[in-house]
DNA sequence: CATACCGGCATGTGATCACAAATCCCGCCA
DNA sequence: TGGCGGGATTTGTGATCACATGCCGGTATG
């Protein structure tokens, strides 16, 4: 088939394995696949109407980024992540996040924080209706935001990947807590960089990050 | 063709894209092929005696690790990086680098440091006959070497995805600098091990994984 | 009733081919 | 002499196929 040319619209006209690639990269990073779920070439293939080469090219590529996991016979499947392995993505996620909220604040003006507030609002929505995977995106796209004002391109590429990693754990863990409360971390986020507060920020984005991996060590 | 079946020797018989995946991962890391260099699928495929199946899915694996770099119609290079990119890359090995040798203090035997003194003088070794891959591989065999006591193989191989984007820099740039003193910071390094410093530890690897990418601001 | 064997099916791997588009190179014209 | 157009070639993309292997059933046997 090759690229069909798309009559409008699309400014890059993306090829089919990329289409493929950024599909389960969305599903997986925000937790719609459940861990060690298996998939298949052909499966994928048949989904979004492709043949298995493009599939094997996306799944390849999600693989390099820890999104899957490849038995040593090739089978696929997402990652089912040890406690070792969580405590470790957790302590990655505050190492990165604390340096990019770092570099973020110095630009972090009024109209960042208005946005950081609306998206916050909807945060709170989703927790409200339990909704986990409308959680997990709004929250990803929370933290997105704040640290698209470090640029550091390179340094949020590296969170972006591990929170793929963590994607279909997320899904598991904030199933299984029912909380309702709206996420304070957040407010104390929003506080410090009203407040040009760096340690604030630091600890707050720290505790943030690390408050919803901690309770699987019970 | 498929798997010939390795007779013995092998314990996995690697399948081919793994094969080509590990040599061309090798030779980038090690800085062996310069900065904006050119690879074609048909050429890596004659090169490793396979098809453009495997070669595709290597060169695809690297690029997702940032080792290589795909032009928007698809073309593979080595990464160009530009002198903020290349900041942010030693802004992260400083991060990630220095909470693995903090890690693997604790763990950090006499063992362990006798060997760390051995890669040191083949460091030493490679310096003084100006080999620039020679000191790629042992430099950087000498911090995994500190590294993997830390048990932390996420941020391991993170830390190897930011050696693997800087490998074809670092040869350019290694072979910009005349230097001809061992190396210092190593010393410093060892001795903080030694001492069960953690602090000076900290210093001494922050100073090592910087120094060399500073000389390009000038 | 548990376990080991065995056959069929599902699945990943790699080769090959057709195709489109990007690149390159050479000659032509201003 | 320098820039530009056009055709040949290079190059990546995706589909399809043959094949080996691994997985999962059933069945027979202890």
């Amino acid at each position: 088939m090759t690229v069909t040319a798309r009559p409008a619209q699309e400014t890059a006209a993306a090829p089919a394995h990329d289409r493929v690639y950024r599909a389960l990269r969305t599903r997986i990073m925000h937790g719609e696949i459940a861990p060690g779920a298996a998939l298949t070439l052909r499966g994928i293939g048949s989904e979004f109407a492709v043949s298995m080469t493009p599939a094997r090219e996306a799944v390849r590529r999600l693989a390099a980024e820890g999104a899957l996991f490849l038995s040593s016979s090739g089978r696929v499947t997402t990652p089912e992540l040890t406690n070792e392995r969580i405590e470790e993505l957790a302590a990655l996620r505050a190492l990165l996040e604390v340096e990019l909220a770092s570099r973020a604040l110095p630009r972090a003006h009024m109209a960042l924080i208005d946005r950081l507030q609306t998206i916050n609002s909807n945060v709170a929505e989703m927790v409200s209706k339990r909704d986990a995977v409308g959680y997990i995106r709004t929250n990803l796209e929370f933290h997105r935001t704040l640290y698209l004002r470090a640029q550091a391109p390179a340094m949020l590429a590296m969170a972006e990947t591990v929170w793929l990693q963590l994607g279909p754990t997320m899904r598991a863990l904030y199933g299984r807590l029912r909380r309702t409360d709206p996420p304070q971390n957040h407010r104390l986020i929003i506080a410090a960089l009203k407040a040009g507060d760096e340690p604030g920020l630091r600890l707050a984005v720290r505790s943030d990050v690390t408050q919803g991996l901690r309770l699987l060590a019970g």
